[in-house]
DNA sequence: TATGAATATTGTAATATTGCGATGAAATAA
DNA sequence: TTATTTCATCGCAATATTACAATATTCATA
């Protein structure tokens, strides 16, 4: 059907499954990866930078920022996007948890 | 079109991205939550704890193991499948980094 | 060998995603 | 005021994803 039965899981696997979301497109991957190298988050160098139409960025990072992975302020004429520390964290102490529980277990397969 | 330009980006760009899209479906990320619950990762009592068809449950199963975050092996009749340490490893580091190198920077936005 | 249990695969349908070009909107600069 | 720049949104087309039922496969056991 295409669609997700979102009320068949916890509002916490599904946020969690939007977060990973986010990231599950190279081209998000990529944009994550150059605001984090330009420091500077004077944005939309960013459609010279990646392959894609204005409007395609356009659309992944407002994808980012739903997920909250990015976060966005107007700066005059342009806007300014730059990564949120918060979100990044809970994943990472989301996978950590995880490996935490397994890394005393013995593997199985 | 619906088809991701994927040879715009880096292979492991396009790596990365398609480990994170096997944690962006709730079902998934319950999938591997249930798996780390049971210990024992005699599976397929997934699919009562899931309510999605065998099928799907499958499917998802597939999408997981594609993506190396679960590994299987046949175990006489049925399937035992467990969280793989090593991919996991890999995607919290790769957040950790994006962490490290913004802790110290001032937010902008 | 035949049956049953556990998965996987296939076919089909509905919906979502990806991408582009064109168009809007909003602020700045000329 | 009239460009120009910067971004968002809309409409469209192509492809991917999600889901189920039905069927196939695979192995163990009766």
């Amino acid at each position: 059907m295409g669609i997700s039965k979102t009320d068949c899981f916890t509002d916490r696997q599904n946020a969690l499954a939007q977060q990973f979301k986010a990231l599950s497109h190279p081209a998000r991957i990529a944009i994550v990866e150059h605001i984090l190298r330009v420091n500077s988050c004077i944005c939309s160098d960013l459609v010279e930078e990646i392959p894609l139409a204005q409007s395609t960025v356009s659309l992944h990072l407002r994808e980012l920022k739903n997920a909250g992975i990015i976060k966005g302020s107007i700066e005059g004429n342009s806007l300014c996007y730059c990564l949120n520390e918060a979100v990044l964290n809970e994943l990472r102490e989301y996978i950590s948890d995880i490996l935490n529980k397994i890394s005393g277990k013995t593997e199985c397969c």
